[in-house]
DNA sequence: CCGCCACTGACACAACTGTTTCAGTAGCGG
DNA sequence: CCGCTACTGAAACAGTTGTGTCAGTGGCGG
């Protein structure tokens, strides 16, 4: 019967790990059993027998994602273990992730998965994009030094901190047009440290050059 | 047999608008004909006469979508006719727009069709993402006084606040939380004049006061 | 009244959906 | 060898999908 809070089955991460790199190609909407069983070698039995229905499939995939994108954020928040690195730093690190070509397709999936969770706020995907909203604000806040992260101005310039990330990988995902939308993203690092000295790093060098 | 290329008949646009306002509710990913039909007293077969199939429903679905999304084109188009308004206060006008109450289900409706033409580049869907992009870009384009406007800077400050305006979006569907997000695009606002005095127009009004 | 036209209802079709039932098979501790 | 657990194949279930077929409506110009 596969109990979900119990140790997954070794067969059960490998078919997950399956049918994880089917859906970053094929997308998670419009999901069908059949189909993606026969192209993992394997049976829609076996997925319901491991994953008790569809939609446990569909939240392991979910949260297989998440794995993925918690890498990064992992990433993040050891480096503000010492001192926390500032908000501008990790945007621009952020934004190398986001912009890597290998996170094209995972990125597709987020998106898709974000956009589901708006219309149908219950089932497998219930507050996909509230969470992963707030887990986002949640990093980027404990990269800000502990004075800017506990006032107003801080939550609002983080948020347009993840505002400005979210827009640009939108328009990278569609046009796939890097140079525009890097050269936008350091735009906005340029612009960030300003107003009112907060203790940010260094913020000089973000110049024009591509990559 | 309901030409595409013709005058729709009054009975499509009905039956459109009908649809439309479903759709606006329910989403477009899993539609389907035979609750769709039911709901706007109609039947499946009623649609396909009008519509050939159900690509071309969706086709005339996204259309009218797209009809709402003009609205605000146009009358950013219209104020730019004499001398172009800047892109401060087209960012301002913009998100007032997106930010209002009654457009929420519109632009929820928005971002399912950008991730699924992000996901499905064929059928309706196709490059739905990218011709979105465009369009807005253009827009801001016309927004931007002529000198800026053809400048490889110009280009990336308005894919900046293209990137600002749909990132907050994301955020606002999401949270809701409009107080935050809105100051962030006040946040940004206050930010984006300063860098070399580009001829935008006023840019110190942009305080912390809520609505 | 006739014939055309836009439009519609009822129904069937094949394909596909998630899910279930029944019957296994392989390995392994006792 | 027995029984247990983990896993699997084949087939069928009922429901829904988009679409096609056939036979109509009602109105309106000639």
């Amino acid at each position: 019967m596969s109990q979900d809070p119990t140790t997954p089955s070794p067969r059960q991460i490998e078919l997950l790990e399956a049918a994880y790199r089917y859906v970053l190609e094929h997308g998670l909407a419009d999901l069908s059993l059949r189909p993606l069983a026969a192209a993992i070698g394997s049976s829609p039995r076996v997925l319901m027998f491991l994953f008790g229905n569809k939609d446990g499939l569909v939240r392991a995939l979910l949260a297989r994602a998440r794995t993925d994108e918690l890498a990064i954020l992992d990433r993040l928040g050891q480096a503000s273990h010492g001192t926390p690195i500032g908000l501008v730093p990790a945007v621009e690190q952020v934004w190398a992730w986001l912009a890597a070509e290998e996170h094209r397709r995972l990125l597709r999936l987020w998106v898709e998965a974000y956009a589901h969770s708006l219309v149908e706020p219950d089932g497998a995907w219930a507050g996909f994009a509230r969470a992963t909203v707030h887990d986002w604000l949640a990093v980027l806040a404990a990269c800000q030094p502990p004075p800017e992260r506990n006032t107003e101005a801080g939550a609002v310039r983080r948020t347009l901190a993840l505002a400005v990330l979210r827009g640009a990988l939108l328009d990278l995902l569609a046009t796939g047009d890097r140079h525009r939308v890097t050269a936008a993203v350091r735009h906005q690092l340029a612009l960030l440290p300003h107003p009112r000295g907060f203790g940010e790093h260094g913020g000089s060098r973000y110049s024009q050059n591509t990559t």
